[in-house]
DNA sequence: ATGGCTTCATAGTGAAGA
């Protein structure tokens, strides 16, 4: 089983894209994140064209999230019921046997600002919503743009972003707190190179000069952790004209 | 190097992303 999370940066404008993505790489499962669009034109048709079913939480201009999947997914659930939230950041479904959590966390933008504590008050909650979701459903990945990058290997240049927002040492403390509960990295389950990343900024050549972090994450449950055969990094998507400045991740499991 | 790009928004002197 293929699972996969891209954060598209506007559906609409990275739909064909996604379209090819999908073409290429048959996935089971994709997580999308920032849809920039309303529900109303969600592309459902394009999508069952492709193959693929789909559940959204959309909203104008910001945020908004999809999971796409091959067999029709159940059980599905926007928000997480514990922290209501005007934004739309949580999708949930059951796909194949396996609870599919797909997250769009905030950004938190400085770490002086208020969104930064709105970030900090939602991985709270998320933590909440995660310990319940696995008490129901032990085989369960969460996926998606994170907004954090875990430890200095996953970032470019740790010396210069040092304190910053996403590396700075309550978003990571929150993040291990994640962890605690009983999920796995899929990414740091194997030996990887050095220096990739899922992130790089528009700016300044980022993706060029690999200026990058890695802040889009798949994590998966202990029930499903010795099943997780393979989990990398898609770059070839950054390198398209008019790219989303996130990769796609995926992880493979058997099984 | 506090900008550099891209999106959606509106028509800003923009906001937000990461």
């Amino acid at each position: 089983m293929k699972i996969a999370s891209w954060n598209v940066n506007s559906l609409k404008v990275r739909l064909p894209q996604v379209l090819q993505w999908l073409a290429e790489h048959q996935p089971d499962v994709l997580g999308l994140q920032e849809l920039k669009i309303e529900n109303k034109v969600f592309p459902v048709d394009e999508l069952l064209e492709a193959g693929y079913h789909a559940c959204f939480a959309g909203q104008k201009t910001y945020n908004g999230v999809a999971i796409l999947s091959k067999n029709k997914p159940t059980d599905v659930t926007i928000q997480m019921a514990n922290f209501p939230d005007e934004q739309q950041r949580v999708i949930s479904a059951t796909i194949n046997d396996i609870r599919i959590v797909n997250v769009y966390v905030p950004n938190g933008q400085s770490v002086d600002s208020d969104k930064y504590q709105y970030k900090l008050s939602w991985l709270s909650g998320l933590r909440d919503y995660l310990k319940q979701a696995l008490a129901d459903h032990p085989k369960l990945v969460i996926m998606g743009d994170f907004n954090i990058a875990p430890t200095d290997s996953d970032v470019h240049d740790p010396k210069a972003w040092e304190g910053n927002v996403l590396v700075s040492e309550p978003e990571r403390a929150a993040w291990t707190e994640l962890l605690a509960l009983g999920l796995s990295d899929s990414f740091r389950l194997f030996e990887q190179d050095p220096k990739l990343y899922s992130w790089w900024d528009y700016r300044n050549l980022g993706f060029r000069r690999n200026h990058g972090l890695r802040i889009d994450h798949l994590l998966v449950s202990d029930a499903l952790r010795e099943k997780c055969v393979k989990s990398y990094i898609d770059k070839a998507p950054r390198k398209l004209e008019r790219p989303s400045d996130h990769a796609p991740v995926v992880c493979e499991l058997i099984g």
